[in-house]
DNA sequence: GTCAATAGAATGTATGGACATATGTACATC
DNA sequence: GATGTACATATGTCCATACATTCTATTGAC
C-alpha cells in the first residue's frame, strides 16, 4: 500500500528536513493522496528513498503521530488515521475565530480603565491586591449582530493599552506585539442564565441561557497575563474541542 | 542554579531511559525540588552525569518541554516553568470525573434499546442508515442528586452491551473493556434552556440554563465508535480545559 | 490436522559524533 | 563613552549504526 509518493526534500533549505517531510506527509494525508487505513513503507525504506537517515525520518513520523495522524504499531508498521482530525486545540481568542470563520467582527469598548485589583483578581493574575490592572469590558459582534460580552483584566505592569487600539485588534495580538508570550491558559466553560445587563447588551430576553468562559492565561515562564470572564449568545456560539488520548 | 539533583538511573530496567529521566525531572519539578524559574546545567552535563548520550538526554528533555513544564531558548539554556501547568485536556468520561472529585455517582438507565440508525446518527457514526445501534438514555447524579442527562449511540458491531452493566460501570470502560481503542473526540459546548422532560429529570425549572455537550469519540484507526448529546445542570457541572499554545 | 517453535519484518531504544545557529558577554575600536 | 566585533556557550539538526522487542506468518513436529 504504498509505492508512488513522490516526496522531496531541499538539503540547502533553512527549513528543517523533519519539518519538510513532515508537512509533505501531513500534505499528502490532508488532500487524500494518502487515504486512512494506507499502510506506510517502513522507516527504514522511506529514509533511503529520501536519501536520510532514519532518525530524521523517524522524527518527522514522530510529529504526525503526536498529531494523530499516524498510528505506529511495534513489528507491524504506520498507518494513516484520517483526516477527521481536525485542528487540535489551540490558544486563539476569540477575534481570531471569528476571523477565521468570515464574519465581520466589531468591538464596542464598553469599559476601559486602571484600577487597584480586588482581592479575587490579585489571586488570579498573581499580583498584590490594590496593584493596577486595566479593566475592559467589551461587546464583540459579527454583521452588526451582538455576541459576547466580555470582561478582562491585565496587570499595568506587563503592557500599554489605550482604548483606540482595543477597537480596532484583538486583546492577545495586542499584547503579543508588546512582547507577551502566551503559553497556556486555563479555562471554565459553563452556562448561565441572562440577567438584565447581559440581556439589554446581547439581544436576548433575561433569563435565556447563555454559554459562560472564565480564563486565566500565562505566558511561557507560568506567570499569569490575563484573567476574564465572557458570556455568549447560546444559539451563535458554542466551543469545539478535541480531546485526544495520550 | 544546579549541581545537586541526584537523579538515577537503572540501566536494567525495562523502562526506557529516556522515560526514567523525563519521569525523575517531572517529579523533582512537581516536588518543588526545581522550582519554577530554575535554569538546568545544559544537556552534554547532564547526560554525562548520568552516563548517557545527549540524544537520550535530549529526549527525555523533550518531553517535558512539550508537557510544558521546561522552557528551552537557544543559546541561552533549559529553564523550569512551572507546576501551575496542570494535568492537560484528557480523555474522560464524566462517571470516572466523578470518581476522581470523590462523589459518589449512580447511574438510572431510562432507556435501553437496539434500534436501526437514522440518518443523522449515521452520518456521526460513519454507518449506513438503518444499520443497528444501541440507543441509550441515562440520568446520572451525585449524592442522590440528578446532575447529567445522557443520551447515546453505539454502533452494535462493535461491542455487547446489557443494561446490567451499564448501571454498575461507565460506557467507556465497558468498551475499552471489549477492545475499543479511544483515540480522540470531538466534543462542542454551548447552553440550552430546559425543556420540560429535562426539567423534570434533572430537578430544575423549565427554562432554566443547561450546560450542553454533543461528542462523537473515534478509535485509533479514527473510525467512530460512540456519539451522544448530554446537558448537565449549569450549577453543578463546567468544563474545565487547558489550552497550550504549540 | 493441530499446535508450538522459529524466522522475518517492523518499530522501539540507545550510542557517539559532527556541524549549524542563536544568544549573551567581553573586549577592542572609534 | 558608545558601538561593533569576536568568542564562548547552549541548543538545534543530522548522520551512521547497533541491538532490543513485538507481531506475523511460516515452518516443522507430533
Amino acid at each position: 500500500m504504498s509505492g508512488p509518493l513522490h516526496l522531496t526534500v531541499d538539503k540547502t533549505s533553512p527549513v528543517p528536513l523533519y519539518h519538510q517531510v513532515a508537512q509533505g506527509l501531513e500534505d499528502a494525508i490532508r488532500s487524500g493522496e494518502l487515504p486512512p487505513g494506507t499502510k506506510l513503507d517502513n522507516e527504514i525504506d522511506l529514509a533511503n528513498r529520501l536519501n536520510l537517515s532514519r532518525p530524521t525520518m523517524r522524527k518527522a513520523m514522530d510529529q504526525l503521530v503526536r498529531a494523530g495522524l499516524l498510528v505506529r504499531k511495534r513489528g507491524v508498521g504506520t498507518q494513516v488515521v484520517g483526516p477527521q482530525v481536525r485542528r487540535s486545540l489551540e490558544l486563539t481568542s476569540l477575534h481570531e475565530d471569528l476571523q477565521r470563520s468570515g464574519g465581520n467582527p466589531s468591538t464596542d469598548v464598553l469599559d476601559f480603565a486602571r484600577v487597584p485589583a480586588d482581592s479575587e483578581v490579585a489571586l488570579l493574575l498573581g499580583i498584590a491586591p490594590g496593584d493596577e490592572v486595566y479593566h475592559l469590558v467589551r461587546l464583540r459582534g459579527t454583521d452588526g449582530a451582538p455576541l459576547a460580552l466580555m470582561e478582562n483584566w491585565i496587570p499595568c505592569s506587563l503592557c500599554e493599552l489605550t482604548r483606540e487600539q482595543l477597537e480596532q485588534n484583538g486583546l492577545y495580538s495586542l499584547m503579543r506585539g508588546q512582547g507577551v508570550n502566551f503559553q497556556l491558559a486555563h479555562q471554565r466553560v459553563g452556562a448561565v442564565s441572562a440577567d438584565a445587563f447581559q440581556a439589554e447588551q446581547l439581544g436576548v430576553e433575561p433569563g435565556a441561557a447563555l454559554v459562560s468562559m472564565h480564563r486565566t492565561a500565562m505566558d511561557d515562564l507560568g506567570r499569569p497575563v490575563e484573567t476574564g470572564r465572557h458570556v455568549y449568545r447560546a444559539d451563535k456560539f458554542t466551543f469545539e474541542l478535541t480531546l485526544v488520548q495520550r
